[in-house]
DNA sequence: TTTCATGCAAAAGGTTTGCAACATA
DNA sequence: TATGTTGCAAACCTTTTGCATGAAA
């Protein structure tokens, strides 16, 4: 299937990388939408989903809706238990890790991701400030 | 909120306790509903998240729908990115991890899990004699 | 007896899809 | 001109929720 480079598509790419944080699809269907109000939620799924599928922005699944980065160097992200706030994390990625899944599981292991969960700065501020643990 | 330890309860935790892999949700509310047709998917939904939350068995956020675990000591899982099926994946965890994650990202991280992601034995089979990669 | 939990069905939240009209190559 | 894509709305899937009834403690 020979793609079309279409209007929308270059939008939806240029909105995404326009977003600092890792937005939701939903959320970047709000931000396409207020550039282009005849966009609709199919096109933007569906292109989120071309786009990724083709290594130009990266999907990660997280509890509450798929997010997107424009950052596709190999990273791990963390995510805030408290507000859902999700961040990046630049550590050296372990090859050897999927070997020894390969070992434990009997899978043939080929990647792995690593999700971390804390408490962002502003969430932490919050409960230390209202003495909860 | 004081709990009470109720037959559905007792029944979804028993059922659980006995599937093998890492059901989602909706089929341990099959697997419950066979013994009990009289159960609804709120009482398992509900249910798993209570047991869940004391600690009896484990949510595990997939793809495609939370999946539960009755093993509760601290492992990985693998997923086989051809069928979903879902493994365990035994590997210490490397708690100088998350330090390097708080470092990196200036949260305040307190845990991580890794998902590995590969073929599962019989995907692999079936790849290999098709001859794809 | 008190109040937490159930059963049912409806709602919610996120994502996908069918299809006729449209636009890109 | 051929066919991938859009826009719209409806369908889907998983999970949550409202509420009257029922059952643990």
């Amino acid at each position: 299937m020979q793609r079309r480079n279409t209007r929308q598509r270059k939008l939806i790419l240029e909105v995404v990388r326009s977003m600092n944080d890792h937005p939701t699809a939903d959320e970047i269907y709000l931000a396409v939408h207020e550039r282009d109000e005849h966009i609709g939620r199919g096109t933007v799924y569906r292109n989120l989903n071309v786009l990724a599928d083709e290594g130009e922005i990266v999907l990660l699944k997280t509890p509450g809706g798929n997010r997107f980065d424009w950052r596709t160097a190999e990273h791990s992200h963390v995510i805030c238990t408290a507000c859902g706030s999700v961040a990046d994390v630049f550590l050296p990625y372990n090859n050897s890790l999927d070997d020894a899944a390969s070992d434990s599981s009997g899978y043939v292991v080929d990647s792995h991701y690593t999700f971390f969960e804390g408490l962002c700065p502003s969430c932490h501020a919050r409960y230390n400030s209202k003495g909860a643990a």
